[in-house]
DNA sequence: TATGAATGAGTATTCATTCAT
DNA sequence: AATGAATGAATACTCATTCAT
């Protein structure tokens, strides 16, 4: 998957060539489904992040209670993270200098991602579950934060990860953090 | 300077006869200096971070205080990422790719830059003023999590931003997290 | 029309899928006609030649004199490069690279007009209505010559173009040039 | 020479690789001296003319009488042509297609050359060697003319060419055309 | 020692042609 | 027979690195 390989040698690093073998397609073919490198990285990132929305959508259906929705937010994405390396953001970061990225759609998605979050947090706020006081950018900030840090100390190092441990940890911090 | 290149059009974006330019040599001596460019970006990475090393040091002096000495930290991180992107963790996340770093210097100031927190997390623990049941990893993830992502948006977005207020609203809701 | 693309892009700049979607036929299609993007245009630049000596001929009859008849092939020439310039030097510029060129049959279909204007020439001659110490190669040299670069410059320039006038005015000193 | 790919191939039919290899140098070297082969076609093509133009400056010195300097002319393009294909215009044929040719200095130049030509003419006509109600922009077409035919013929044909012969039997025409 | 011109392997992308359906 | 998706060789241009001066 050319997935894989963005992630792996980052967007750079990974020349179309590497792409179409890795993905056992001749290389024009590469460039009969999407018009350029971009598009293709731009095409994987939209559909990795779409898939992604409708599994966390499913998740946390059903689920009452903002810290409760919160936490099975956090899980769902270590748990992709885990599964595999979606929303790549390593990639993001080098697409990121690409003026065109804020137009695309994958931007849009990731914007909605992080409004998903910033409104579960307001959810808790009006229910009373968490404090009034709180800046909600910057709990969205430490949230998102603690979580990419912990996926990167994942991927850099060897060791297997456990999903719902790092969760419990995660959550047990972040809810004495903001709750009332 | 070549950071401000690398900064700005990232590792593979910023060419070496750029660099030699704006650096005011001639594209000969750099190889001279350097062996290859990732040489360079590694170099100067290392010059990077050790000069931020001494400039923490001498910010954390005389202050006692485990939560007030991390309050210093995030304060620092956050007021040097202001003033210049050091650390330049988007250039960190290119070269990362490469086989290289995790036996490069700078890796290992990285590790003992990571290691500082930990540090102080744990004579917080030994001092009474932070909860004893906290893993110790999880809290820097969530105060590295929370600090790179409260840069990160201020790097996107053109919005001034204001390091006092910042690292105010952090502290407190880590401290709520980790205080006894 | 496919002779269209070819005279707006060259021979190298029109593709073989432009060409297909311009005349409306799927792009398999185009080889099963042609072995090669080649033969097509071989083949169109004959039936354009072909359809334009049907014409010429049909313009010469029943005008009696060699001059009066020469006059009608220039203004012919001229009349059917404004409606659509047709015997695309342009084209046949690029094609005459091709060493097949010689050996195709429109290359002979130019041989022809080229003699065709080459034995008005010799007929007045006859009539003694032409000096007979012109060279026939350098008149016909002449009167090519001049047809072509009145066309051209009429391609270069936006102005409108005057069939008649032009055809006047060329024929005036051509004429002078080789009447007795 | 790159002249010569140029026009043996044609603009498109010459390859970097080609050129470079033909002109015993390495690829990259090409575009350290051309930014690209666009580039390097339009710098060609205007050292070509310039040479020429110094040539038949020093041609025309010293000859009285403006007939007597339209014979030098011609003579003079059928001499260079001969010597080396110069002002390749099967190449101009092609580049004019690129809109960057009309800002070009090497169109410039052309236009440079059709203007001596004219002026030359509109002398003779001062002068009283040449009637006045020629259109001089006709007799340049006619004298343009006869010259790139009587030059593509010889090209085309394997045959030796005379310049003498041919700029005697071109003039002895085209004065009569023209002349009291 | 210091330089910057020279190098050539490497890159994304195109397009005439084929061939399975 | 008719199609249009699939192919991969070919192309202009870049840039880290070298090396003659």
């Amino acid at each position: 998957m050319a997935r894989v390989l963005f992630e792996e040698k980052g967007y750079q690093g990974a020349t179309t060539a590497q792409i179409a073998a890795t993905a056992g397609v001749p290389e024009g073919t590469l460039f009969e489904d999407f018009r350029t490198k971009r598009d293709l990285a731009f095409a994987l990132l939209e559909r990795d992040i779409e898939v992604y929305l409708d599994f966390l959508e499913l998740q946390l259906r059903g689920i009452e209670g903002a810290l409760n929705r919160i936490r099975k937010f956090i899980w769902s994405h270590l748990y992709t993270w885990k599964r595999r390396r979606f929303i790549a953001r390593f990639l993001i970061l080098e697409i990121r200098q690409d003026p065109g990225f804020y137009q695309s759609h994958a931007y849009d998605l990731m914007q909605r991602y992080d409004q998903d979050l910033m409104s579960l947090i307001q959810e808790g706020i009006e229910e009373g579950s968490i404090r009034d006081d709180v800046d909600i950018g910057m709990v969205r900030n430490l949230i998102f934060g603690g979580i990419e840090q912990t996926a990167m100390h994942w991927a850099l190092k060897e060791e297997p990860f456990d999903v719902d441990a790092s969760t419990r940890q995660l959550c047990g911090m972040v809810f004495r953090a903001i709750q009332i």
